[in-house]
RNA sequence: GCCGGUGUGGUGGAAUGGCAGACACGAGGGACUUAAAAUCCCUUGGCCAGCAUUGGCCGUGUGGGUUCAAGUCCCACCACCGGUACCA
């Protein structure tokens, strides 16, 4: 009970638990797939002449698949977060039912993750019981708010019969390689093996050396705090992103995955999708292409040794390679870079600088990343005592080695240029490096000296080839097709995305489905668990920590990981991520347990259409999942992740769209109500048990919509959850007797604590309420408002929808008679935002009619009349010089010359324009009048 | 630094280039009540004038511009939020 509160607005203490009881006994929300019996007292089949039928495809609906990002069911329960988005999508789901559509509207759980391994860490509880205790708060909390999801659909990541399915998919990538010729993911089959490969072995290592998951020793960041790798994408500033734990540089052997062949298509299929273009921008640079060239820069020979005149880099001289964007400025590179780890390091080094390199490069393999950034501005950096030879120019040049070289880019090397590169530039400031102007800034008063834009090639000729003159642009490709005429250079493209580190020393992840065995020489190799042996489940243990030498807990387990044919078993896992890479999938066929998807359930709910004209044409279902809605925190890993096994899945046939969401929406941070983002130490986090039992779910999804657009950030108001709760309150005064609200509430207080829902039947409709035919000022506030609000629905405009019903409701309260034909069109549009205070009332308006209730959910949507909405009269305000100076009250047929005419003669106006002349008038019709006088 | 977003009353927020502030919150006043709560009604951007239901001026982060007309379009800048960073 609301201790504090004041006197309950309306029973959705009552009504609620009765429909959502209701919603879950018939399974109202249940979608159906192809093939698939429709009950025959199912109101979906009933809508759609399908009840008691087995629908083909063809039959069915349109299909409309609306997802959420599922939640990580933590401890902490449910955050007034989650809600926002699900509300946003159950609304929609709920809209698209009445419109006609089939919705698919789904719900699960990402369950695999550290807390609960952290948890069992320090109780010995094991986390499947931790997991399963909070998967039981999160769907109490979730079914609570009344939203419209088919749970028979459910899935859990930790799940075996799920996880199989992620280990299944992991076994796809392993046995496929990325064609080049095709650009596509095909069979291990198809590759070709090279004719020197010539033992098994080496065929081995060939097939291993191109599977989209192969195993690499590599430096990884290792988090000893956590007892595990991370991947690049979870380690921020030097830090771990779970936890703030420090990270260093470790070389292990891990599983990768392939994700880099597919750095083009992952870019260029942004274009196929309807995502917010920060999104879109955000994988972009994630992505991060870059045009340029590899030029190849001869080392000199040590000691005296006259540079050869001879540019090309044969005969077996030593050379270094280097990426640059710039390949244009190559006239001015006047030193080169190498990053400390570059392995050519070790051989250039002359003795003289030997003890300096091993100096520096001991001490930037002992910084840390974190130290690295954030003394990222002074250069530092030590001469090798080697030379290369630029290649244009024929000049020396010093080789250095600094840690503003990253190993991991591009070559891991650098000609530098400093007359154009800021980071050069202060390199060569402080160790007195020569600085040759090659680009002409476009303004002559821009200094040319740190000018890294596009200009004018300056200094760049040699005997064959001059760029003098050229913009940069045409320099490029001019010195590009010199150096590949010359063999010192191509054309390239260079991506920052780096492959996927794939495992982790974890307990509470899906086992990959590989063994591991020796062949007769004694190397290790890799097998994959054939498939009907899935799923591998993970051993049961005791200790979950990592053994002390580094190896995963799974390795504690020696008789799990020893199989009785000598084999090993892998003892990583899977991150995280692997299960929300397809969970979209699975919802398609959640139960299917001899396939991850039948493949009619995958082409009737993904859709097939995916040529550029269906995309494109908004009355077709969508290639793909329809709306996607979650956070922005998403924007790169998981979406990117996800649309990878997608792009796999798609090219082995597996799925038939390239993309797996077409349409994404970032619902907008909750701030707390002091503005700052809710946290546990700042004490401003809202528990949505508390606003439910307050005020209700229904209140709880309208506030959360009525807060602003969807996808703006926006700070809680609990006075703002008191005000549409007083609205909800409004709309129940609108339709019930006064008089049976009071034996309602007696009724309640003889009943006990927990009331059964059926007092409800004591409720009478409001005497307002009669079958009489509506005025014209009544068909009007209802079509308006039908019109309002779809116009809304349409757009995701929630919180101006809800203005206008509550438009409708203030005006509605004022009328004497409130006619039927007025009131059951605006519960319809009440349904999807408040659908249990809208289906009671539906209920209750049906019953007193003496007439059977239907289903509302699936009621067909008000369509509304826009003959209702003409006004004959209407208020045109007028204007002198852009002022406001009177409105006239005119038909709205008048004619503009005559309304001309009214406008000056207004009495209003007359004052404004003494003494002047009218120049001008402009008319707008059926808007504004705009006198210009002087 | 770079990329993206946002700046409108006391607050959350509305406004296809055409009446700025819809709808709500808060506040003030009134009705009902023994009283309070709830409910209902009125007022509510700022300044100035007036007994007046009124009238005038100013107002959408700042400065310019386009236009009969700009919160909205263009240019330059400022602040805040998010992302990202020696990426060659």
């Amino acid at each position: 009970m609301p201790g504090l509160m004041a006197r309950r607005q309306y029973p959705f203490h009552l009504i609620e638990p009765k429909w959502q009881a209701r919603w879950a006994a018939e399974q109202t929300f249940r979608a159906f797939n192809p093939g698939e019996l429709i009950p025959a007292d199912h109101p979906f089949g009933l809508r759609h002449g399908l009840a008691g039928r087995t629908a083909r495809p063809r039959e069915l609906p349109p299909k409309c698949y609306i997802l959420d990002m599922f939640p990580y069911p933590s401890g902490a329960g449910l955050h007034v977060g989650h809600p926002e988005g699900y509300t946003a999508t159950d609304i929609l789901a709920r809209y698209r039912r009445a419109r006609g559509w089939h919705v698919l509207h789904p719900m699960g759980w990402d369950a695999f993750g550290l807390p609960a391994e952290q948890y069992a860490l320090r109780t010995g509880q094991h986390p499947r019981v931790t997991t399963a205790r909070n998967i039981a708060t999160f769907r109490r909390q979730i079914q609570s708010l009344g939203f419209s999801y088919d749970w028979t659909r459910e899935v859990d990541t930790t799940d075996p019969a799920y996880f199989k399915w992620t280990q299944w998919i992991f076994l796809q990538l392993y046995h496929a390689w990325f064609n080049p010729a095709t650009q596509r993911a095909e069979s291990l089959d198809t590759l070709p093996i090279p004719s020197d490969c010539d033992t098994e072995a080496g065929r081995r290592a060939w097939r291993d050396a191109h599977r989209l998951a192969y195993v690499s020793e590599q430096p990884v960041w290792w988090c000893e705090a956590l007892g595990t790798v991370l991947a690049n994408e979870e380690v921020v500033d030097g830090k771990s992103e779970v936890g703030g734990f420090p990270v260093v540089r470790r070389p292990m052997r891990q599983w990768m995955l392939r994700i880099t062949a597919y750095a083009e298509r992952l870019l260029r299929d942004l274009d196929l999708v309807q995502w917010p273009d920060s999104i879109k921008e955000m994988q972009r640079n994630w992505i991060g292409r870059s045009e340029g060239a590899e030029v190849v820069f001869p080392i000199v020979p040590p000691e005296p040794a006259p540079p050869p005149p001879e540019l090309r880099a044969a005969n077996g001289a030593e050379t270094i390679r280097v990426f640059t964007t710039r390949p244009d400025t190559l006239f001015g590179a006047t030193y080169m870079v190498l990053a400390p780890e570059h392995p050519l390091v070790d051989r250039l080094t002359t003795p003289a600088q030997r003890p300096a390199v091993e100096a520096y490069r001991a001490a930037a393999a002992r910084k840390s990343d974190l130290e690295r950034t954030e003394l990222a501005r002074e250069k530092t950096g030590v001469f090798t005592g080697a030379h290369a030879l630029n290649p244009a120019t024929g000049a020396r040049i010093p080789i250095w080695i600094a840690d503003y070289v990253l190993l991991s880019y591009g070559t891991g090397a650098i000609m530098a240029v400093p007359a154009h590169d800021t980071r050069d530039l202060e390199f060569a400031d402080k160790f007195q490096l020569p600085v040759v102007q090659v680009v002409q800034p476009p303004d002559p008063a821009t200094d040319w000296r740190g000018f890294v834009d596009d200009g004018t090639a300056v200094n760049s000729a040699n005997a064959e080839i001059s760029l003098d003159g050229l913009p940069t642009a045409e320099a490029k490709r001019r010195i590009t097709a010199w150096l590949e005429a010359k063999g010192l250079g191509r054309r390239t493209v260079h991506y920052k995305l780096r492959d996927w580190l794939f495992s982790r020393q974890r307990y509470w992840g899906e086992p990959f489905p590989i063994v591991w065995r020796r062949d007769a020489d004694g190397t290790l190799y890799h097998e994959a668990v054939p498939e009907d042996a899935l799923p591998v489940l993970p051993s049961e243990l005791d200790d979950y920590k990592p053994t002390p030498d580094g190896q995963p807990p799974l390795a504690r387990a020696h008789d799990w990981v020893r199989l009785p044919d000598g084999a090993m078993r892998e003892t990583n896992t899977m991150p995280q991520w692997a299960g929300s890479c397809w969970y979209y999938l699975r919802y398609l066929d959640a139960n299917n347990c001899r396939r991850f998807v039948h493949p009619a359930a995958e082409k009737y709910w993904m859709g097939a259409a995916n040529s550029k004209s269906e995309i494109r044409n908004p009355k077709s279902p969508a290639p793909g999942v329809d709306l996607y809605v979650g956070g922005t925190e998403h924007a790169v890993l998981h979406l990117l992740y996800a649309r990878f096994w997608h792009k796999v899945l798609y090219d082995l046939g597996h799925v038939s769209t390239p993309e797996p969401f077409y349409r994404l929406v970032n619902q907008g941070l909750i701030l707390g109500e002091d503005g700052q983002k809710m946290s546990k130490s700042r004490g401003n986090v809202v528990n949505p048990d508390h606003i439910l039992r307050d005020y209700g779910a229904d209140a709880f999804r309208l506030y959360e919509m009525f807060m602003g657009p969807l996808e703006m950030v926006k700070p809680w108001s609990t006075k703002g959850v008191e005000g549409v709760y007083r609205f909800l309150g409004r709309v129940w005064r609108l339709f019930v007797d006064e008089q049976s609200e009071t034996a309602l509430e007696h009724a309640e207080t003889t009943d006990g604590p927990r009331p059964d829902p059926a007092i409800l039947d004591l409720i009478r409709l409001s005497p307002a309420i009669q079958e009489l035919a509506p005025t014209p000022a009544q068909w009007k506030a209802l079509h308006a408002c039908i019109k309002k609000v779809t116009d809304d629905l349409e757009a995701l405009r929630f919180n101006t929808a809800i203005a206008a019903l509550m438009i409708f409701v203030n005006e509605a309260m004022t009328w004497p008679t409130r006619p039927v034909a007025v009131l059951r069109p605006f519960l319809q549009l009440l349904a999807p935002f408040a659908p249990h205070l809208a289906e009671e009332l539906w209920q209750r308006l049906h019953l007193a009619l003496g007439q059977t209730p239907t289903c509302l959910t699936y009621a067909p949507w008000p369509e509304h009349d826009p003959a209702l909405l003409v006004e004959d009269q209407i208020e045109i305000p007028v204007q002198v010089n852009g002022r406001l100076r009177d409105k006239l009250c005119v038909p709205a047929d008048l004619p503009p010359a005559e309304l001309e005419r009214a406008a000056l003669t207004a009495p209003k106006v007359q004052p404004f324009l003494a003494g002047k002349t009218v120049r001008k008038v402009i008319v707008v019709s059926r808007k504004l009048v705009n006198v210009v006088a002087t």
